[in-house]
DNA sequence: GTCTATATAAGGATAGAC
DNA sequence: GTCTATCCTTATATAGAC
């Protein structure tokens, strides 16, 4: 799983400037690529042929830049992970149970936009296979901790300012991504939409009582 | 999507009685040979020859069977989803709040053997495809359905006993599932081990706030 | 860096014997 | 019902020209 990159490392602009993730220009022009083959024909039926059918290059281009379909696929991972992390890792506000709030609406969207319920679609996609691949695996493990993180020290904000009472945030953080990973999870895997709703309002009722200092 | 079977609908035993599912002994063990051959190779690396690979025929004879992989997989979906229903929806004893951890155990134990490891590797390794594949969003919509009702029922039973506040009952339902379900995939997908017993935790302190009466 | 052409393997599915 | 043999398509990956 290399990037399939010649050892360039510095940040001189050369031709092929490498964007702020460390993508060159032809590199992300595959993700996207990949990205949209993986929406019309979801992972089991992803193939090199048809990430080229929505590049405008051939498949031999593709193998000169990553040297096989696993190392493309890391590559991906790691690709989508970023945007997603850093969409979700937004600036917090002063109040922190509005930050919260803010944070549940990105994960799990009461009116999500197409492109939203695409992102997710595709990333659930993926993380499906993690069941059986280790890379997928490690690479969600690390996603689910930050998002973890994220939420505890919101709740840690919250206590230190006295807004929340003394509860265990790792706990409460623990609790609100499972309950948001699983109505996620159920909106891109069946057709409860009902479901989202009711899990939002619980989710704030539950937030206020646990939180809420009386 | 149909079981292969030459319109054989009767109940006498015949050579190949079915069982209670409406199985052949052939077909029960291409279902259990397709089992076995999705906790080898996942999802994306299930094929007819590996199935064969765990049968002890040849491939061909899984096609007497089946018209087709789509086929076979739309058999294995409705078997596998009929003996995980049958696992979860248990007697119930008289006391609500019992019921409740006890649903909860099930599906999401705090020291799941490697049978129940597997099963539920299994199980989301399919649910992951119904992001992509509408036969299979109509089977887990229709198994959440299930799981959402009988929680759904023994909150409505606790309170018209008297056990439970006068709740929502939909709503605590919903919530508990996507909970549950959220803590499930995380597991299968993930090796944040601690955030199982984490929610556990927290989900038990819920239920004691939301509907102990006080 | 990208192309065309191709090697090689695997997959889904069928034919026809038993 | 099950087998062997086979067809056809698709897939991953590489070779070599430009």
């Amino acid at each position: 799983m290399t990037d399939g990159c010649d050892g360039e490392v510095t940040d001189d602009a050369t031709d092929d400037a490498k964007a702020d993730g460390g993508w060159t220009d032809a590199e992300e022009e595959i993700m996207l690529a990949t990205y949209r083959a993986l929406l019309e024909h979801g992972y089991a039926g992803l193939s090199i042929s048809r990430i080229a059918d929505e590049l405008d290059k051939s498949k031999a281009s593709i193998y000169y830049h990553y040297d096989s379909k696993d190392d493309l696929l890391g590559a991906f991972l790691a690709y989508a992970a970023d945007r997603f992390q850093s969409s979700i890792l937004t600036e917090s506000g002063d109040d922190p149970r509005e930050d919260l709030e803010r944070v549940i609406e990105k994960l799990l969207p009461l009116r999500p936009d197409e492109e939203e319920r695409q992102i997710q679609a595709v990333f659930l996609g993926l993380r499906g296979q993690a069941v059986t691949n280790a890379t997928f695996r490690e690479q969600f493990t690390e996603l689910d901790e930050q998002l973890a993180a994220t939420i505890r020290e919101v709740v840690e904000r919250g206590i230190d300012e006295g807004a929340f009472r003394d509860v265990d945030a790792d706990r409460v953080a623990e609790h609100v991504l499972a309950t948001i990973n699983g109505a996620m999870y159920g909106r891109a895997t069946s057709d409860r939409e009902t479901a989202v709703a009711a899990v939002r309002v619980s989710l704030s009722s539950y937030l206020d009582a646990e939180l809420r200092r009386s």
